[in-house]
DNA sequence: GTGGTCTAGACCACG
DNA sequence: GTGGTCTAGACCACT
């Protein structure tokens, strides 16, 4: 029997991005983060959608999403399982998002004076979270 | 007479943010890398929404918001010009924001699987870019 | 300005495949030949709605796959526009996807009864309607 | 009396096909490649449970739906026995589900960009893996 | 006008 | 019980 713990997620309602995207990141962080791995269950979609007050139609959406980059998969009737990590975008595409990623964040920071050491220092903490599957 | 030039700003209609905050990325950057200083003329609303081929409209969002954020301030009957250099955002706000673009950089990245150094290497080499004012 | 024509589709009710894969099928069918190209403009999502008598929402749901598959691109207040075609996918994960497909496809066709050369040649009329990329 | 060996079935987890759906093409594809033939036994409904490690309704779903299209019949206190070869769907009803099967797979591969020979050789390849019958 | 998000509730297939 | 689909309608941001 897998486990099906509460997760620990938190919905921000003042954080600009929408509930959606912020399970989908929440969980991509728990499963980089090496908290979930594969195999093990998520919380279902009603369960989760109670823990934080949202729609269920919302969390499925989520899920949806997250299975559909490959991050978890669906079986009808038993639930959502995380699973096997696999490298599924062409080298193109990861240097094309990590581009565009890039931009996005310069765009959002560059405005707000910070010192670029702060920045960097900031960037490197949260990676350090999340132990690279080549590195581990 | 400040100088009216024609500004190094293009849409690129892939991008995924809306026109409008690519304008304001644009503007921010240029004074950022030190291209517009204080007192410097921008483009009327008219003009510069020919140059890019887009709507007047979307123009005069652009320049209300950057005033109200205080980067630019217009002067009636003559237009819009680079405000001086000041603090323009509280320090808790700018902490939220540098937060906020955080969060959404990591999980944009997180499942690229790329290494930290890389990402690391690649955000310092943009925000060397910027960096003129701070260095000057 | 760019042309916003009634697409060549139409929903079945009777096909087992729901609707919003109906709609992605047929519009990545007419992306691959040819018949919608890059740039090119989506019906609205309201407007397709009404052609197709179907809920809005369920239009909205198979475009944002679409556009998450990199089919087309949305600009909120332009529309969708079909984007250029680019591989995203990794060689390992076009592999797992053609074997997955074939493996579906296969089960689906062998308790039929069908010639071998009959499904064959089925495959193959289907194949030619959409010369590929790469011999085009 | 008829042999009862356990099937050469497996369940594969990350299967998008339900289990049903897998319990019944592993068994087509036993009797279409001539590994089951009219008269052999098959596994009971608890005993393919207890081998597969799946729920006994599911395998007495798949049964039952083999018994409704016509490939295993039930001998009351005997158990269940591959029936005879002979048309068990309708032309209509072939060409139907035929022209679904390649809908969905077209749909599948077409933005795999793979070149349609590469395609016609694997479907081919997984045809010739079951026309003993035919062949024969 | 455009697309995007969220809520609410119904219905289905699966196990 | 599980996830998946569809409908209906509200609200928001963008142009």
């Amino acid at each position: 029997m897998s486990r099906r713990p509460p997760l620990m997620l938190q919905i921000v309602t003042g954080d600009p991005r929408p509930i959606t995207r912020q399970i989908m990141d929440g969980i991509k962080r728990l499963i980089a983060g090496g908290e979930l791995v594969a195999g093990d269950a998520l919380p279902s979609v009603r369960g989760l959608a109670l823990q934080l007050s949202i729609n269920p139609n919302t969390v499925a959406k989520a899920y949806a999403e997250l299975g559909a980059e490959g991050w978890v998969h669906a079986r009808a009737g038993l639930g959502l399982f995380v699973a096997e990590q696999r490298q599924r975008l062409s080298d193109e595409e990861r240097g094309r998002r990590l581009d565009e990623a890039l931009d996005r964040f310069i765009g959002d920071v560059i405005g707000l004076d910070f010192d670029s050491q702060t920045i960097l220092d900031r960037v490197a903490a949260e990676l350090s979270n999340y132990a690279s599957r080549k590195t581990a």
